[in-house]
DNA sequence: TTGAAAGCGTTACCAT
DNA sequence: ATGGTAACGCTTTCAA
């Protein structure tokens, strides 16, 4: 159906290594023969097929995408930027979404593998390190985004995600909050425990006490974070500032707000983490912690096609990104707290 | 790097062919090899290359999803069931977001020819039919979804984009409203069209006239479509109600309101389209005609994998989805117009 | 400056 | 029931 390399030099009237040898530029072609080579590519639609080329050791010019779901705006978004350093650079990018399952993870691992991309973004958590262990033996580049996981020999590129906690908390500290809870996720995934520890940690800095139980992992989705936020905020001891992990969970702590007629950010205030789309489109607009999305997803792909040609000289980086606070319109000063 | 097939039979003391035919099946092999095979196959960590069976005009196992912009959340939900489709029959999927732009329209095809894909799915707008000639001229199956492009001989799957405008309008319309406006898309866009063209048949259906000029294309992203609303929102003529081609055009009509010191939806009631996760996140909830997401990226993939199979018999297949009207709290009844 | 031919990892036809 | 081998479309070494 498709035109080949043969069909190409029977219609220029040369070999077929020419033809090759016009395509990939690798020894000199007489500017004629080129000419006539070049005319029949032209005619007859010639693509060369990266498939057979790849099966000759050249690369399959694809890498995979793992995330947990694309459907999350922030894998949305960062997938997008990766895509684009990808396209610039002629690589197609895979899409796997894990939803954390470990079955989903290694058959996607397993297609990956068959289809030898020539690297993988990791920006999917929880999985037990091993899974990639056959991967990585057979020599497939493979980097890290946005989440860690504990043991994987592979680059990272990262958020300061512990920095941002702290930010998250210093701010609402300088706005006079004492009494704070905390929407997390699962614990599992690095990149919370982090956010959350620097988010404890500032607190402590500050001489207050951040109570192990008011740090509440939502891993139910939309509908369990808000139902959490709700028993939170009709609770006797009202947490006067909420620091939710991502966007999503802010978003569910402000509807669990309006719910209980509290209103954000006059009575509870809410600081975000990740600054999606869905930071600017809240209402009310979401302080939060910025990861830089688009920084991020660049360089993940950069440092895989370092890794990829072979000059990564085998030191393993880890590169951590400092995030920026962004402050919008959910977050006030503390109200004096009613003492009873 | 990889085992290959010619490891595995010398581990298992059989011929390749042998193991090609336990590997997919295509002849009695007898047990006792078999098990001999598998074992050594498994020993091997052995993953049949796709790349080569591919050359052997065997399937790659790969699909193209072309949408303007993954980081969008309506593509982003329908990638995301596309994609679970796909997996489910044993496809991976590569993403490519256009933009619209046609020379990354034209580059991707490119790829994805190149890369040989067993199918791929269109689901970005505005792109000239003939762009497609080539890849459809070799074979490639190709559907349609969400959006459908004149002149294109490639199955659709669509919502019925104009059904959901009379009902966005007849909605309005039962609230008592009589002076609308519409924030449409790009007008090239067919299903943006089709929206327009029935949310204005209904509103002459029902005796009222919905002026050209109340229908404003925006097509410079979310802070043209805010300023756009807010221009309209203060003339002299308010519209007591938005008729918004997609939910962040919904949004910006709403931060266009509030902007103004409008309640949404005391003083302007919005309708929106699509009814991703935005809607639900908004505040107000937004009501809107909700394309039945899911379904249509399952059913795309599915008439895919029918036409890929050649069980298509060449009839053109253009499915047609019935959206829904989700009501919540963007619209409520039409106050009295003052009249001065 | 150009060509012939081996080889990449499969599949499938033809033998045995 | 199993094996030998040509073929798929390309790259690259060796020769000319």
């Amino acid at each position: 159906m498709n035109a080949t390399i043969y069909d190409v030099a029977e219609a220029a009237g040369v070999s077929i290594a020419t033809v090759s040898y016009v395509i990939n530029g690798k020894r000199k072609v007489s500017d004629k023969t080129k000419a006539k080579v070049l005319d029949a590519m032209e005619k007859l639609d010639y693509r060369p097929s990266v498939l057979a080329s790849a099966l000759m050791g050249k690369q399959t010019y694809s890498i995979g995408m793992m995330v947990p779901d694309i459907s999350n705006p922030f894998f949305a978004e960062i997938s997008r930027a990766v895509e684009d350093e990808c396209r610039l650079a002629g690589y197609s990018l895979i899409l796997c979404s894990t939803d954390h399952q470990k079955d989903r993870i290694g058959q996607y691992l397993h297609f990956l593998q068959q289809k030898s991309v020539d690297g993988i973004i990791l920006a999917t958590g929880i999985l037990d390190g091993s899974s990639l262990d056959g991967i990585l033996a057979k020599g497939t580049a493979v980097v890290q985004l946005a989440r860690e996981i504990p043991g994987v020999p592979a680059h990272a590129i990262l958020a300061d995600d512990r920095e941002g906690g702290r930010m998250a908390a210093k701010h609402l500290l300088s706005l006079g909050h004492r009494n704070a809870a905390v929407l997390a996720e699962d614990a599992r995934i690095t990149s919370s425990k982090e956010r959350v520890q620097g988010f404890a940690e500032a607190w402590t800095d500050a001489d207050l006490r951040l109570d192990p139980d008011r740090i509440l992992p939502c891993t139910g989705g939309l509908e369990d974070a808000r139902q959490q936020a709700v028993q939170l905020l009709s609770s006797r001891n009202r947490p006067s500032a909420l620091f939710a992990c991502n966007d999503l969970l802010a978003i569910s702590a402000i509807q669990a707000a309006r719910e209980l007629n509290l209103s954000v950010p006059e009575d509870v205030s809410v600081v975000s983490f990740d600054n999606t789309l869905l930071a600017s489109v809240s209402f009310p607009g979401l302080t939060a912690v910025a990861q830089p999305i688009a920084h991020m997803g660049k360089l993940a792909v950069r440092t895989l096609l370092q890794e990829m040609k072979g000059e990564g000289a085998g030191v393993q980086q880890r590169i951590v990104l400092r995030p920026e606070l962004v402050i919008r319109s959910s977050t006030s000063t503390a109200v004096q707290e009613q003492h009873t």
